[in-house]
DNA sequence: GTCCCGCATTTTGTATTCAAAATGCATAGT
DNA sequence: ACTATGCATTTTGAATACAAAATGCGGGAC
Protein backbone atom coordinates (compact mmCIF):
# COMPACT_ATOMS: atom_id res chain seq x y z
CA UNK A 1 0.00 0.00 0.00
CA UNK A 2 1.15 3.13 -0.82
CA UNK A 3 1.00 5.99 2.18
CA UNK A 4 0.00 9.69 0.81
CA UNK A 5 2.77 11.76 0.94
CA UNK A 6 1.84 15.01 -0.79
CA UNK A 7 1.61 18.33 0.78
CA UNK A 8 -1.58 19.32 2.64
CA UNK A 9 -2.06 22.27 0.13
CA UNK A 10 -2.54 19.59 -2.83
CA UNK A 11 -5.05 17.20 -0.86
CA UNK A 12 -7.19 20.42 0.10
CA UNK A 13 -6.91 21.76 -3.07
CA UNK A 14 -8.42 18.49 -4.66
CA UNK A 15 -10.78 18.00 -1.88
CA UNK A 16 -12.24 21.74 -2.72
CA UNK A 17 -12.48 20.80 -6.49
CA UNK A 18 -14.22 17.95 -5.19
CA UNK A 19 -16.67 19.69 -3.25
CA UNK A 20 -17.45 22.52 -6.05
CA UNK A 21 -17.98 19.35 -8.29
CA UNK A 22 -20.63 18.55 -6.09
CA UNK A 23 -22.06 22.01 -5.89
CA UNK A 24 -21.47 22.58 -2.26
CA UNK A 25 -20.16 26.13 -2.95
CA UNK A 26 -22.57 28.90 -4.62
CA UNK A 27 -20.76 31.21 -6.93
CA UNK A 28 -19.64 34.27 -5.19
CA UNK A 29 -20.04 33.50 -1.69
CA UNK A 30 -17.14 34.12 0.63
CA UNK A 31 -15.00 32.00 2.07
CA UNK A 32 -14.65 31.72 6.08
CA UNK A 33 -11.09 30.12 6.44
CA UNK A 34 -11.10 29.24 10.02
CA UNK A 35 -14.39 27.48 9.43
CA UNK A 36 -13.67 25.90 6.45
CA UNK A 37 -10.15 25.02 8.05
CA UNK A 38 -11.67 23.60 11.07
CA UNK A 39 -14.29 21.68 8.73
CA UNK A 40 -11.45 20.02 7.03
CA UNK A 41 -9.56 19.51 10.31
CA UNK A 42 -5.92 21.36 9.10
CA UNK A 43 -5.26 24.61 9.91
CA UNK A 44 -5.64 28.00 8.38
CA UNK A 45 -2.24 27.98 6.78
CA UNK A 46 -2.40 25.32 4.20
CA UNK A 47 -6.04 25.88 3.46
CA UNK A 48 -4.76 29.34 2.82
CA UNK A 49 -2.17 27.75 0.37
CA UNK A 50 -4.33 26.03 -1.60
CA UNK A 51 -7.06 29.02 -1.76
CA UNK A 52 -3.92 30.74 -3.48
CA UNK A 53 -3.43 27.99 -5.94
CA UNK A 54 -7.16 27.74 -6.55
CA UNK A 55 -7.45 31.10 -7.08
CA UNK A 56 -4.50 31.01 -9.80
CA UNK A 57 -6.86 29.07 -11.63
CA UNK A 58 -9.80 31.29 -11.66
CA UNK A 59 -11.66 29.01 -9.36
CA UNK A 60 -11.27 31.81 -6.75
CA UNK A 61 -10.60 35.41 -6.63
CA UNK A 62 -9.05 37.92 -3.59
CA UNK A 63 -9.28 40.93 -2.44
CA UNK A 64 -7.25 43.26 -0.19
CA UNK A 65 -8.99 42.63 3.50
CA UNK A 66 -11.58 40.89 2.31
CA UNK A 67 -10.10 37.38 1.44
CA UNK A 68 -11.18 34.97 -0.84
CA UNK A 69 -14.52 33.88 -2.24
CA UNK A 70 -15.78 31.58 -4.98
CA UNK A 71 -15.74 33.38 -8.08
CA UNK A 72 -18.79 34.30 -9.77
CA UNK A 73 -20.20 32.97 -13.16
CA UNK A 74 -21.59 34.71 -16.16
CA UNK A 75 -22.59 34.29 -19.85
CA UNK A 76 -19.46 36.34 -20.60
CA UNK A 77 -16.89 34.15 -19.14
CA UNK A 78 -18.30 30.69 -19.67
CA UNK A 79 -18.34 31.97 -23.54
CA UNK A 80 -14.54 33.32 -23.28
CA UNK A 81 -13.20 29.83 -20.86
CA UNK A 82 -14.99 27.56 -23.85
CA UNK A 83 -12.86 29.59 -26.30
CA UNK A 84 -9.67 29.19 -25.04
CA UNK A 85 -10.24 25.24 -24.08
CA UNK A 86 -11.33 25.26 -27.93
CA UNK A 87 -8.01 26.61 -29.33
CA UNK A 88 -5.80 24.95 -27.02
CA UNK A 89 -7.29 21.60 -27.16
CA UNK A 90 -7.31 22.24 -30.97
CA UNK A 91 -3.50 23.07 -30.95
CA UNK A 92 -2.98 19.68 -29.25
CA UNK A 93 -4.61 17.78 -31.45
CA UNK A 94 -2.63 19.76 -34.34
CA UNK A 95 0.54 19.08 -32.73
CA UNK A 96 -0.34 14.92 -32.03
CA UNK A 97 1.24 11.68 -33.40
CA UNK A 98 -1.27 10.94 -36.39
CA UNK A 99 0.13 7.55 -35.90
CA UNK A 100 -1.14 7.54 -32.74
CA UNK A 101 -4.36 9.11 -33.15
CA UNK A 102 -5.02 6.72 -35.86
CA UNK A 103 -4.24 3.94 -33.67
CA UNK A 104 -6.90 5.37 -30.47
CA UNK A 105 -9.14 6.50 -33.32
CA UNK A 106 -11.38 3.37 -33.23
CA UNK A 107 -11.63 3.19 -28.85
CA UNK A 108 -12.79 7.29 -29.05
CA UNK A 109 -15.43 5.82 -31.43
CA UNK A 110 -16.20 2.83 -29.39
CA UNK A 111 -16.26 5.37 -26.48
CA UNK A 112 -18.52 8.21 -27.97
CA UNK A 113 -21.60 5.39 -28.47
CA UNK A 114 -20.79 3.30 -25.66
CA UNK A 115 -24.17 3.44 -23.36
CA UNK A 116 -25.40 6.16 -24.88
CA UNK A 117 -29.13 5.43 -23.69
CA UNK A 118 -28.22 4.54 -20.01
CA UNK A 119 -30.09 6.92 -17.69
CA UNK A 120 -26.72 9.53 -16.56
CA UNK A 121 -26.52 11.67 -13.78
CA UNK A 122 -24.70 15.32 -14.47
CA UNK A 123 -21.87 13.85 -13.16
CA UNK A 124 -21.53 10.59 -14.98
CA UNK A 125 -21.66 12.59 -18.36
CA UNK A 126 -19.22 14.52 -17.13
CA UNK A 127 -16.54 12.08 -16.45
CA UNK A 128 -17.36 10.30 -19.46
CA UNK A 129 -16.77 13.65 -21.71
CA UNK A 130 -13.37 13.87 -19.48
CA UNK A 131 -12.17 10.64 -19.94
CA UNK A 132 -12.83 10.50 -23.89
CA UNK A 133 -11.24 13.98 -24.17
CA UNK A 134 -8.37 12.80 -22.41
CA UNK A 135 -7.47 9.86 -24.69
CA UNK A 136 -8.12 12.22 -27.57
CA UNK A 137 -5.41 14.15 -26.20
CA UNK A 138 -3.16 11.51 -25.22
CA UNK A 139 -1.03 11.44 -27.81
CA UNK A 140 -0.11 15.22 -27.60
CA UNK A 141 3.81 15.68 -26.25
CA UNK A 142 3.10 18.91 -25.22
CA UNK A 143 2.84 18.89 -21.45
CA UNK A 144 2.79 22.26 -20.42
CA UNK A 145 -0.46 22.33 -22.92
CA UNK A 146 -1.76 19.15 -21.30
CA UNK A 147 -0.88 21.33 -17.78
CA UNK A 148 -2.64 24.48 -18.95
CA UNK A 149 -5.78 22.63 -20.20
CA UNK A 150 -6.21 20.66 -17.17
CA UNK A 151 -6.06 24.32 -15.11
CA UNK A 152 -8.15 26.46 -17.45
CA UNK A 153 -10.89 22.98 -17.22
CA UNK A 154 -10.54 23.37 -13.50
CA UNK A 155 -11.75 26.77 -13.79
CA UNK A 156 -14.85 25.45 -15.92
CA UNK A 157 -16.03 23.13 -13.47
CA UNK A 158 -18.14 25.72 -11.55
CA UNK A 159 -20.55 25.71 -14.75
CA UNK A 160 -20.80 22.04 -14.96
CA UNK A 161 -23.98 21.44 -12.55
CA UNK A 162 -25.30 24.79 -13.61
CA UNK A 163 -27.82 22.93 -15.51
CA UNK A 164 -29.10 19.47 -15.90
CA UNK A 165 -28.59 16.50 -17.93
CA UNK A 166 -31.05 16.03 -20.50
CA UNK A 167 -31.52 13.61 -23.26
CA UNK A 168 -30.83 16.01 -26.21
CA UNK A 169 -27.82 17.53 -25.29
CA UNK A 170 -25.71 14.13 -24.43
CA UNK A 171 -27.01 12.86 -27.61
CA UNK A 172 -26.00 15.54 -29.41
CA UNK A 173 -22.17 15.36 -27.69
CA UNK A 174 -21.96 11.58 -28.21
CA UNK A 175 -22.73 12.42 -31.95
CA UNK A 176 -20.18 14.79 -32.24
CA UNK A 177 -17.59 13.00 -30.42
CA UNK A 178 -18.33 10.14 -33.27
CA UNK A 179 -17.73 12.44 -35.78
CA UNK A 180 -14.56 13.36 -34.66
CA UNK A 181 -13.34 9.98 -34.40
CA UNK A 182 -14.73 8.85 -38.12
CA UNK A 183 -12.53 11.83 -39.53
CA UNK A 184 -9.23 10.34 -37.08
CA UNK A 185 -10.58 7.15 -38.32
CA UNK A 186 -10.39 8.39 -41.90
CA UNK A 187 -6.92 10.51 -41.54
CA UNK A 188 -8.32 13.42 -41.64
CA UNK A 189 -7.00 15.93 -39.22
CA UNK A 190 -7.67 19.10 -40.26
CA UNK A 191 -11.63 17.97 -40.20
CA UNK A 192 -10.72 16.36 -36.81
CA UNK A 193 -9.83 19.48 -35.35
CA UNK A 194 -12.57 21.93 -36.84
CA UNK A 195 -15.23 19.34 -35.40
CA UNK A 196 -13.37 19.32 -32.36
CA UNK A 197 -13.57 23.34 -32.13
CA UNK A 198 -17.79 22.98 -33.36
CA UNK A 199 -18.20 20.50 -30.57
CA UNK A 200 -17.03 22.80 -28.24
CA UNK A 201 -18.74 25.62 -29.58
CA UNK A 202 -21.84 23.35 -29.65
CA UNK A 203 -21.58 21.99 -26.21
CA UNK A 204 -20.97 25.88 -25.35
CA UNK A 205 -24.34 26.76 -26.89
CA UNK A 206 -26.46 24.11 -25.68
CA UNK A 207 -25.19 25.07 -22.36
CA UNK A 208 -26.57 28.62 -22.71
CA UNK A 209 -29.69 27.48 -23.61
CA UNK A 210 -30.02 26.23 -20.27
CA UNK A 211 -28.19 29.07 -18.15
CA UNK A 212 -30.52 31.90 -16.67
CA UNK A 213 -29.39 35.18 -17.65
CA UNK A 214 -26.73 37.15 -15.74
CA UNK B 1 -0.52 60.03 -4.28
CA UNK B 2 -2.35 56.76 -3.86
CA UNK B 3 -0.37 54.28 -1.16
CA UNK B 4 -0.06 50.73 -1.53
CA UNK B 5 -2.00 48.48 -0.38
CA UNK B 6 -1.66 45.23 -1.95
CA UNK B 7 -1.04 41.91 0.08
CA UNK B 8 2.60 41.44 0.38
CA UNK B 9 2.53 38.09 -1.61
CA UNK B 10 2.03 40.34 -4.55
CA UNK B 11 4.34 42.66 -3.98
CA UNK B 12 6.72 39.54 -3.03
CA UNK B 13 5.45 37.83 -6.35
CA UNK B 14 6.40 41.16 -8.57
CA UNK B 15 9.75 41.69 -7.06
CA UNK B 16 10.70 38.01 -7.77
CA UNK B 17 9.67 38.13 -11.07
CA UNK B 18 11.33 41.18 -11.49
CA UNK B 19 14.80 39.41 -10.11
CA UNK B 20 13.77 36.70 -12.53
CA UNK B 21 14.11 38.83 -15.29
CA UNK B 22 17.29 39.95 -14.29
CA UNK B 23 18.48 37.31 -13.97
CA UNK B 24 18.92 36.84 -10.34
CA UNK B 25 17.96 33.04 -10.42
CA UNK B 26 19.81 30.70 -12.02
CA UNK B 27 17.25 28.08 -13.35
CA UNK B 28 17.15 24.71 -11.64
CA UNK B 29 18.52 26.37 -8.18
CA UNK B 30 16.78 26.06 -5.09
CA UNK B 31 15.12 28.59 -3.16
CA UNK B 32 15.91 28.70 0.43
CA UNK B 33 13.15 30.26 2.31
CA UNK B 34 14.41 31.39 5.16
CA UNK B 35 17.39 33.33 3.54
CA UNK B 36 14.83 34.73 0.82
CA UNK B 37 12.26 36.29 3.08
CA UNK B 38 15.53 37.63 5.10
CA UNK B 39 16.70 39.48 2.26
CA UNK B 40 13.34 40.41 1.41
CA UNK B 41 12.49 41.74 5.01
CA UNK B 42 9.35 39.67 5.09
CA UNK B 43 8.52 36.54 6.87
CA UNK B 44 8.18 33.52 5.34
CA UNK B 45 4.28 33.23 5.55
CA UNK B 46 3.75 35.65 2.67
CA UNK B 47 7.05 34.24 0.85
CA UNK B 48 5.44 30.74 0.53
CA UNK B 49 2.05 32.60 -0.56
CA UNK B 50 3.90 33.99 -3.65
CA UNK B 51 6.14 30.76 -4.16
CA UNK B 52 2.95 28.74 -4.80
CA UNK B 53 1.17 31.50 -6.72
CA UNK B 54 4.68 31.75 -8.84
CA UNK B 55 4.88 27.48 -9.08
CA UNK B 56 1.17 27.80 -10.56
CA UNK B 57 2.66 29.80 -13.49
CA UNK B 58 5.11 27.09 -13.96
CA UNK B 59 8.08 29.69 -12.99
CA UNK B 60 8.82 27.11 -9.93
CA UNK B 61 8.25 23.70 -9.37
CA UNK B 62 8.45 22.01 -5.68
CA UNK B 63 8.30 18.67 -4.03
CA UNK B 64 7.60 17.32 -0.92
CA UNK B 65 10.17 17.83 2.00
CA UNK B 66 12.33 19.43 -1.07
CA UNK B 67 10.64 23.07 -1.31
CA UNK B 68 10.81 25.02 -4.31
CA UNK B 69 13.53 24.89 -6.94
CA UNK B 70 13.38 27.59 -10.09
CA UNK B 71 12.43 25.30 -13.03
CA UNK B 72 14.61 24.26 -15.09
CA UNK B 73 14.82 25.37 -18.88
CA UNK B 74 14.91 23.19 -21.88
CA UNK B 75 14.49 23.93 -25.69
CA UNK B 76 11.41 21.03 -25.80
CA UNK B 77 9.44 23.57 -22.90
CA UNK B 78 10.27 26.40 -24.77
CA UNK B 79 9.12 25.25 -27.79
CA UNK B 80 5.68 23.92 -25.75
CA UNK B 81 5.35 27.72 -24.54
CA UNK B 82 5.88 29.38 -27.66
CA UNK B 83 3.27 27.00 -29.73
CA UNK B 84 0.62 28.15 -26.43
CA UNK B 85 1.40 31.93 -26.88
CA UNK B 86 1.12 31.89 -30.67
CA UNK B 87 -2.12 30.33 -30.40
CA UNK B 88 -3.38 31.89 -27.37
CA UNK B 89 -2.61 35.35 -29.22
CA UNK B 90 -3.91 34.12 -32.49
CA UNK B 91 -7.29 33.51 -30.49
CA UNK B 92 -6.78 37.08 -29.28
CA UNK B 93 -6.27 38.65 -32.23
CA UNK B 94 -9.19 36.52 -34.08
CA UNK B 95 -11.81 37.76 -31.24
CA UNK B 96 -10.71 41.73 -31.71
CA UNK B 97 -12.87 44.29 -32.73
CA UNK B 98 -11.76 44.51 -36.44
CA UNK B 99 -12.59 48.35 -35.95
CA UNK B 100 -10.32 48.78 -33.06
CA UNK B 101 -7.46 46.72 -35.09
CA UNK B 102 -7.89 49.44 -38.16
CA UNK B 103 -7.52 52.13 -35.18
CA UNK B 104 -4.52 50.88 -33.62
CA UNK B 105 -3.17 49.84 -36.69
CA UNK B 106 -0.51 52.89 -37.68
CA UNK B 107 0.32 53.24 -34.35
CA UNK B 108 1.27 49.34 -34.29
CA UNK B 109 3.12 50.38 -37.31
CA UNK B 110 5.10 53.45 -35.82
CA UNK B 111 6.44 51.47 -33.07
CA UNK B 112 7.49 48.56 -35.26
CA UNK B 113 9.50 51.10 -37.09
CA UNK B 114 10.74 53.45 -34.64
CA UNK B 115 13.56 53.79 -32.75
CA UNK B 116 15.10 50.50 -35.02
CA UNK B 117 18.56 51.52 -34.94
CA UNK B 118 19.26 52.56 -31.38
CA UNK B 119 21.72 50.22 -29.41
CA UNK B 120 19.03 48.89 -27.11
CA UNK B 121 19.94 46.38 -24.15
CA UNK B 122 18.09 42.81 -24.09
CA UNK B 123 16.00 44.43 -21.17
CA UNK B 124 14.41 47.01 -23.37
CA UNK B 125 14.09 45.20 -26.60
CA UNK B 126 11.96 42.85 -24.31
CA UNK B 127 9.87 45.43 -22.80
CA UNK B 128 9.42 47.40 -26.24
CA UNK B 129 8.14 44.11 -27.59
CA UNK B 130 5.98 43.58 -24.62
CA UNK B 131 4.45 46.92 -25.14
CA UNK B 132 4.03 46.45 -28.81
CA UNK B 133 2.16 42.92 -28.55
CA UNK B 134 -0.11 44.34 -25.14
CA UNK B 135 -1.47 47.61 -27.50
CA UNK B 136 -1.66 44.28 -30.43
CA UNK B 137 -4.10 42.84 -27.97
CA UNK B 138 -5.69 46.05 -26.68
CA UNK B 139 -8.98 45.12 -28.39
CA UNK B 140 -9.26 42.10 -27.24
CA UNK B 141 -12.49 41.85 -25.08
CA UNK B 142 -11.52 37.95 -23.87
CA UNK B 143 -10.59 39.22 -20.15
CA UNK B 144 -9.73 35.27 -19.44
CA UNK B 145 -7.36 35.33 -22.43
CA UNK B 146 -5.73 38.06 -21.41
CA UNK B 147 -4.86 37.04 -18.19
CA UNK B 148 -4.28 33.65 -18.82
CA UNK B 149 -1.61 35.13 -21.65
CA UNK B 150 -0.06 37.33 -19.31
CA UNK B 151 0.05 33.99 -17.26
CA UNK B 152 1.94 32.09 -19.66
CA UNK B 153 4.27 34.74 -20.88
CA UNK B 154 5.26 35.19 -17.09
CA UNK B 155 6.47 31.39 -17.51
CA UNK B 156 8.34 32.35 -20.49
CA UNK B 157 10.63 35.19 -18.66
CA UNK B 158 12.55 32.72 -17.53
CA UNK B 159 14.14 31.96 -21.24
CA UNK B 160 14.22 36.09 -21.99
CA UNK B 161 17.57 36.41 -20.23
CA UNK B 162 19.13 33.71 -22.16
CA UNK B 163 20.70 34.58 -25.27
CA UNK B 164 22.23 38.26 -25.93
CA UNK B 165 20.20 40.79 -28.54
CA UNK B 166 22.15 40.54 -31.71
CA UNK B 167 21.30 43.40 -34.52
CA UNK B 168 20.14 40.72 -37.05
CA UNK B 169 17.21 39.36 -34.62
CA UNK B 170 16.19 42.10 -33.53
CA UNK B 171 15.40 43.82 -37.36
CA UNK B 172 13.77 40.87 -38.20
CA UNK B 173 11.24 40.72 -35.50
CA UNK B 174 10.68 44.30 -36.05
CA UNK B 175 10.53 43.52 -39.75
CA UNK B 176 7.61 41.21 -39.12
CA UNK B 177 5.90 43.59 -36.88
CA UNK B 178 5.51 46.09 -39.80
CA UNK B 179 4.44 42.99 -41.55
CA UNK B 180 1.38 42.51 -39.72
CA UNK B 181 0.71 46.06 -38.68
CA UNK B 182 0.54 46.53 -42.95
CA UNK B 183 -2.19 43.32 -42.47
CA UNK B 184 -4.41 45.10 -40.21
CA UNK B 185 -4.30 48.62 -42.17
CA UNK B 186 -5.27 46.55 -45.08
CA UNK B 187 -7.99 44.59 -43.16
CA UNK B 188 -6.83 41.25 -44.01
CA UNK B 189 -7.64 39.47 -40.37
CA UNK B 190 -6.46 36.65 -41.31
CA UNK B 191 -3.40 37.33 -42.94
CA UNK B 192 -2.29 39.29 -39.61
CA UNK B 193 -3.40 35.99 -37.67
CA UNK B 194 -0.71 34.25 -39.67
CA UNK B 195 1.90 36.60 -39.89
CA UNK B 196 1.75 36.79 -36.09
CA UNK B 197 2.01 33.15 -36.18
CA UNK B 198 5.05 33.46 -37.99
CA UNK B 199 6.53 36.17 -35.94
CA UNK B 200 6.05 33.91 -33.06
CA UNK B 201 7.50 31.03 -34.63
CA UNK B 202 10.30 32.71 -35.93
CA UNK B 203 11.58 34.52 -32.59
CA UNK B 204 11.30 31.04 -31.64
CA UNK B 205 13.65 30.06 -34.02
CA UNK B 206 16.12 32.76 -33.72
CA UNK B 207 16.42 32.20 -30.36
CA UNK B 208 16.73 28.41 -30.54
CA UNK B 209 19.60 29.21 -32.92
CA UNK B 210 21.51 31.16 -29.98
CA UNK B 211 20.57 28.87 -26.93
CA UNK B 212 22.95 25.50 -25.92
CA UNK B 213 21.79 22.04 -26.35
CA UNK B 214 19.72 20.77 -23.13
C1' DG C 1 -37.67 58.05 12.42
C1' DT C 2 -33.23 58.34 10.06
C1' DC C 3 -28.48 59.02 9.57
C1' DC C 4 -23.93 59.07 11.34
C1' DC C 5 -20.34 58.08 14.45
C1' DG C 6 -17.71 55.06 17.50
C1' DC C 7 -16.89 50.84 19.77
C1' DA C 8 -16.97 45.64 20.05
C1' DT C 9 -16.44 41.63 17.35
C1' DT C 10 -15.06 39.01 13.58
C1' DT C 11 -11.96 37.90 9.99
C1' DT C 12 -8.05 38.39 7.39
C1' DG C 13 -2.87 39.15 6.89
C1' DT C 14 1.56 38.31 8.74
C1' DA C 15 4.89 36.65 12.10
C1' DT C 16 6.50 33.20 15.04
C1' DT C 17 6.85 28.66 16.88
C1' DC C 18 6.93 23.82 16.67
C1' DA C 19 7.39 19.29 14.38
C1' DA C 20 8.96 16.33 10.93
C1' DA C 21 11.60 15.27 7.07
C1' DA C 22 15.88 15.71 4.42
C1' DT C 23 20.76 16.53 4.13
C1' DG C 24 25.53 15.98 5.30
C1' DC C 25 29.17 14.34 7.92
C1' DA C 26 31.68 11.28 10.78
C1' DT C 27 32.60 6.78 12.06
C1' DA C 28 32.54 1.81 12.15
C1' DG C 29 32.56 -2.35 9.66
C1' DT C 30 33.90 -5.17 5.77
C1' DA D 1 39.52 1.99 0.36
C1' DC D 2 34.70 1.85 0.15
C1' DT D 3 30.11 1.36 1.80
C1' DA D 4 26.68 1.66 5.20
C1' DT D 5 24.75 3.37 9.45
C1' DG D 6 23.67 6.72 12.98
C1' DC D 7 23.66 11.31 14.63
C1' DA D 8 23.76 16.47 14.23
C1' DT D 9 22.20 20.17 11.47
C1' DT D 10 19.47 22.38 8.19
C1' DT D 11 15.26 23.17 5.91
C1' DT D 12 10.66 22.48 4.94
C1' DG D 13 5.66 21.78 6.40
C1' DA D 14 2.07 22.92 9.48
C1' DA D 15 0.09 25.04 13.61
C1' DT D 16 -0.35 28.72 16.58
C1' DA D 17 -0.13 33.52 18.00
C1' DC D 18 -0.44 38.20 17.11
C1' DA D 19 -1.69 42.58 14.57
C1' DA D 20 -4.46 45.13 11.60
C1' DA D 21 -8.29 45.81 8.87
C1' DA D 22 -13.23 45.16 8.00
C1' DT D 23 -17.84 44.31 9.56
C1' DG D 24 -21.84 44.95 12.36
C1' DC D 25 -24.33 46.89 15.99
C1' DG D 26 -25.98 50.36 19.29
C1' DG D 27 -26.53 54.93 20.77
C1' DG D 28 -26.90 59.69 20.06
C1' DA D 29 -27.79 63.87 17.18
C1' DC D 30 -30.90 66.05 14.21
Amino acid sequence: MAIERRPLREQIRDELMDRLTRGEFAAGTDVNEAVLAAELGVSRTPLREALIALAGEGVLESSQGRGFRFAPVSRKEFRELVAIVAALEALALESSDPGHLRTIAPRLLDLAQGFPDQVATHATVDRRDDEWHGLLLSGCANERLLDLLTRVKAGMRRYENLVVAEDEPVARESEEHCEIARRLLADDLPGAITALRANWIGGMERMLAHLPED
